[in-house]
DNA sequence: CTATGCCATGTGGTCCAACCACATCAACTA
DNA sequence: TAGTTGATGTGGTTGGACCACATGGCATAG
């Protein structure tokens, strides 16, 4: 068995060679997206390693959100790549939130920068817009609290994606799922959610409008309040998180 | 085996229930930064589990950064909890360039905003901003191309730690590591690497004296003039990429 | 001929029992 | 005392076995 050869002067586990194998039929083109990769077992033949090696590879690829396994026959079955780099980041960043390295504070205003930023580029033309204005309508007839929430994500993210910068909307869209658990537990604290649900909403028909009008400035100021605002009434800092990975 | 009941019903794979267990470990405060997990035949008997399960957990929490597994006996044997978000994001973001599904100037574009906005927020007194001194002294007698990139990135990094963000400076780092092979590549595509270097250090020397004096703003258009120059004098995008996980 | 049910097949998910390489430390020996 | 050697405990790797699941084709009943 050569791969021991190689761990031993290479000091690269056979989970790695695997994994680099993988990720350069990836950069080569060979692996798409929506593509399979071979089963585990004809993978491990074919890399001559064992299939356990091939699993933990297969493990961090779904970690870092680039494949999908599934069991079966058919079309949902095998191992298929995808694209989801944000639930790759935003589980890094909520592990390392739960390890107190990686403060919550420091979250929220990263997201406030990341925002501001987006709005403030946002084209008035771009068509996640139009979608950010039919989430709005939604909301106006929303009385769940968590249907509420889950349209605000949506919202938040249409008008970051009209930005047109796929980092920095992934990077957002992660870091609002790294504190999701806090902002729920949040949501408790507010003192009256309906008159809270009622500022919101005016609010975001606010930052709409100025995207839409152009003014990136007034679209950033009005986002950095909005976000600002609802943590300082929610009382940031003060809840429990939610572990899950 | 209770663990199938719970697959079978909640969807959740062995080597997730180890995880949540391992997380809800470290946001309880049981493993702390530094603290070692007890050894996987152990925690597989504790957790009811197959030692194969507990090593696909220990695959992922390794791959997120969160810890470090060490063969042998002693000080560095055993799987300990560190504290590594930038190498995690790094990772996924190399992944999903690979992918090209995150193109590499909007990387760029997403740096220059986080770093600007990081000198801007660096108060004067950072302790921070005495080492990248030291580090622009360094580069001063730095010839190799090598050493002068490899002390180009810590001053960048200090620079961005001296805002006090610990989430903005640790992507900015995963930025950096995400684009590392095409920033090397690019190195050669320069027409005179001297006479771009010259310009490199006075650039870091009036960025940090902006920084010393307190002018935010200046500091900001200065990076950003700094970081998109390079990139543009290097002819951006043009460069392979240098696959590794 | 049609429709129903069953089972062969292929997929990932899990477990087990070994063995290896490595690093430390204690006991033993020269 | 100094050096060697073996016991111990750690992660790393392997092969084989079995399970749950989803599909698709075949056999059979109608």
């Amino acid at each position: 068995m050569w791969s021991n050869h190689i761990n031993y002067y290479l000091s690269m586990r056979t989970h790695e060679l695997v994994l680099s194998w993988i990720e350069k039929q990836l950069s080569d083109g060979h692996l798409v997206l929506g593509g399979r990769l071979p089963a585990e077992r004809a993978l491990a033949e074919q890399l001559e390693v064992s299939r356990t090696s091939v699993r933990e590879a297969i493990r961090i690829l779904e970690a870092m959100g680039v494949v999908r396994a599934g069991v079966g026959s058919g079309k949902d079955a095998g191992t298929v790549v995808i694209a989801e780099p944000a639930t790759a980041l935003g589980s890094a960043l909520r592990l390392h939130v739960a390890t107190q390295h990686l403060p919550v504070a420091d979250i929220v205003e990263t997201r406030v920068l990341l925002e501001s930023w987006a709005v403030s580029r946002a084209k008035a033309d771009a068509p996640e817009l139009g979608e950010a204005a039919r989430l709005l309508d939604e909301m106006d007839v929303s009385a769940a609290v968590d249907d509420f929430l889950a349209l605000d994500v949506a919202f938040h993210l249409a008008l970051a994606e009209a930005a047109g910068n796929a980092v920095v909307s992934t990077i957002m869209g992660s870091l609002r799922e790294a504190i999701e658990g806090y902002a729920a537990a949040l949501t408790a604290n507010l003192p009256d959610w309906d008159s809270t649900a009622q500022r919101l909403r005016s609010e975001h028909r606010a930052i709409l409008s100025a995207v839409n009008d152009g003014a990136g400035g007034r679209a950033a100021t009005l986002v950095a309040a909005h976000i600002e605002g609802y943590y300082r009434e929610a009382g940031l800092g003060q809840a429990p998180a939610e572990p899950r990975l």
